[in-house]
RNA sequence: CGGGGUGUGGCGCAGUCCGGUUAGCGCACUUGGUUUGGGACCAAGGGGCCGCAGGUUCAAAUCCUGCCACCCCGACCA
């Protein structure tokens, strides 16, 4: 391909819209434009690197059995009503105007069950796996980072379909180590982390992270033990609060300056771990107290698992004052309102010398035993896991880090099969609904990823497992120079012979300004072809991923691209 | 949806507070010339309903009102 007729507008300045080195360096390499907050177009450059990624999960998809379909965006609203979805996706899901029983997909899930519910009838038609990539929409209430996360995104949506749960484990097998090997292959560094199954339904979930400090999840790891974990439902090994052999009678005490855990623990000389706090919270509109070692901070997302609901907020002010007649800094478990259900923290189970608020403005007790004093409703993990705490592997220190979601995958069960009628007659005749599972890539945040850990100052650099085109050849001055323009010509019909793709600089344009944008366009290869070095009949070849630069002779020039990639 | 910010040629910006030459600068673009191994120089050019609508005024990029778009933080995120 020579450069001159391809459409690459690179940028010499960033735009200003773009914060992540990614979403930077697309814009500049030319790789996509936008067109409104999360819609972007792909132009040339960037739509190659997109097919090279699409190419790669269509091999990996199809070697665990993967079908490959290509299913409608516009989707009756009617099958999604069947499945309550209409509701449940609320403002996400974008509805036409002028055509009120479409709407655009942001998944496929019924369209699948829908399309097994027609054809498939027997165990015997199992299993199967359907995948797609194609465009989904989502009416994000904020699209950001280019296109990390957009109105419009491009995925890889995958279903299992089987007769039951032991071939759905098989099914979700299949695609963990198909995820592995596409992330593998694309050459991203991530980490796998057990997630909270959310209101899609189904059991088990995992997602493939990338750590990213502009990612929007946050998890807990430690790459060495192995353990990594969305912060929704990491944990950590911690020592609980231990029972104290004597058993004192809680007591009121004056506290006037002590609002905050910290003050209490330091006015009153109180070890900090038994100080407890009292968190209220509104669940489903009923009052909840959460009590927890006074330094923990309560995990709404464990909260919400455990009560099974999204419906939850931390109580006002005001309401705290109406429940416990006192002000929020001196609030406490003892001696509360029955209307309120209280629950502990699994750290300070069945401990007998905490010291807490005492429903008393200014006044806390100490020696409070939970079994004796408190009507504790249940103990849960509630809290939300350190940097540096231990992980339950080996004890090393956990970090928390920002990731980016690249893929997930859910066992979802039956709850799309039974909705959409999707059954199927066992070995028995018995009648069962399909176990599906599904199963997500985001095509360009994989893309994005790739870039974000393959960039320096100059521009980006594809790995060469990845490239775009193999080499770049630089003819300085390719328009002037008969010599040049023979020899790159003779260049580029040599390695294409040898299957190895080549991008031909021969615009107008000076040495530097090529140089420039060669490393901006980030090929893992770049040959420089000038009138100085042919004199000596030499050639300059450069890898991107070091800059390291060498020159040799043109006609070792072949072999020595077919050696780095061969390597 | 709440908070903050920004809209001026393809890109990056100044000018707006305090209304008043013909709306400016750098990059990019066109033409000519000189150049040519890390984003050249000189000269001459082209390109703007200053986000949109209304208002105030002799006069609006600039002041007022409303709206729209985009970015950031938060909420939300199968």
């Amino acid at each position: 391909m020579n450069q001159s007729q391809l459409f690459i507008p690179t940028l010499k300045e960033t735009p200003s819209d773009a914060q992540m080195p990614s979403h930077k360096l697309m814009l500049r390499a030319g790789l996509v434009r936008q067109i409104a907050a999360g819609v972007f177009s792909w132009l040339p450059y960037g739509y190659i690197m997109l097919k090279r990624v699409q190419a790669v999960i269509n091999e990996e998809m199809n070697a665990i059995g993967g079908q490959e379909f290509l299913l409608p965006a516009l989707n009756p609203k009617d099958i999604w009503e069947q499945t309550n979805r209409v509701e449940a996706m609320g403002d996400v899901m974008f509805h036409i105007k002028n055509r009120d029983n479409l709407v655009l997909a942001p998944t496929h899930e019924e369209i699948i069950a829908y399309h097994a519910s027609q054809s498939i009838k027997s165990y015997k038609d199992l299993p199967q796996i359907w995948y797609q990539i194609q465009n989904k929409f989502r009416n994000e209430p904020r699209p950001k980072s280019g296109v990390m996360r957009g109105r419009q995104f491009i995925m890889k949506d995958s279903y299992s379909l089987d007769s039951n749960t032991e071939g759905l484990d098989e099914s979700y097998d299949k695609h963990y180590s198909a995820y592995k090997k596409i992330f593998d292959r694309l050459g991203i560094n991530y980490f796998v982390v057990g997630a909270s199954s959310g209101a899609m339904g189904g059991n088990k979930s995992q997602e493939f992270m990338v750590e990213n400090e502009f990612g929007e999840d946050t998890c807990a790891v430690n790459y060495e033990s192995g353990y990594a974990a969305n912060i929704e439902v990491a944990v950590s090994d911690i020592i609980p609060n231990q029972r104290v052999e004597e058993e004192l009678e809680f007591e009121e005490f004056e506290t006037p300056n002590s609002k905050t855990i910290e003050e209490l623990s330091k006015n009153h000389n109180i070890n900090i771990e038994n100080c407890a706090k009292s968190v209220v919270y509104i669940i489903d509109s009923k009052p909840v107290l959460i009590l927890m070692r006074g330094t923990d901070i309560l995990n709404e997302t464990k909260l919400q698992s455990i009560f099974e609901t999204n419906n939850t907020r931390p109580a006002t002010e005001e309401e705290i004052e109406n429940f416990f007649s006192a002000k929020p800094g001196s609030i406490g478990p003892v001696n509360v309102d029955e209307k309120v259900k209280i629950y502990a923290d699994l750290l300070i189970k069945d401990t007998n010398d905490l010291v807490s608020g005492a429903n008393k403005t200014g006044y806390h007790f100490k020696n409070i035993d939970l079994k004796r004093d408190c009507n504790i409703e249940e103990y849960y993990d509630f809290r939300t896991v350190l940097e540096g705490e231990a992980n339950i592997v080996d004890g090393k220190p956990l970090k928390i880090v920002n990731a980016i979601e690249l893929g997930h995958i859910f066992k979802l069960g039956t709850k799309y099969s039974e909705a959409l009628g999707a059954k199927i007659l066992d070995e028995n005749g018995k009648e069962k609904p399909i176990v599906m599972g599904s199963y997500g890539i985001g095509v360009e945040r994989a893309l994005a990823c790739i870039i974000e850990q393959n960039y320096d100052d100059n521009g980006l650099k594809w790995g060469k497992n990845f490239a775009p085109f193999h080499v770049h050849i630089l003819g300085l001055s390719y328009n002037k120079s008969e010599n040049v323009k023979e020899h790159c010509d003779k260049l580029k019909e040599n390695l294409e012979a040898n299957a190895l793709s080549v991008l031909l600089d021969d615009r107008k344009e000076r040495p530097g300004f090529k140089f420039k944008d060669a490393d901006l366009l980030g090929i893992p290869l770049q040959i420089t072809v000038g009138d100085r070095g042919l004199e000596n009949n030499e050639i300059e070849i450069k890898l991107r991923i070091n800059n390291e630069k060498n020159k040799i002779s043109f006609d070792d020039a072949v072999d020595e691209v077919i050696k780095y990639y061969n390597n």
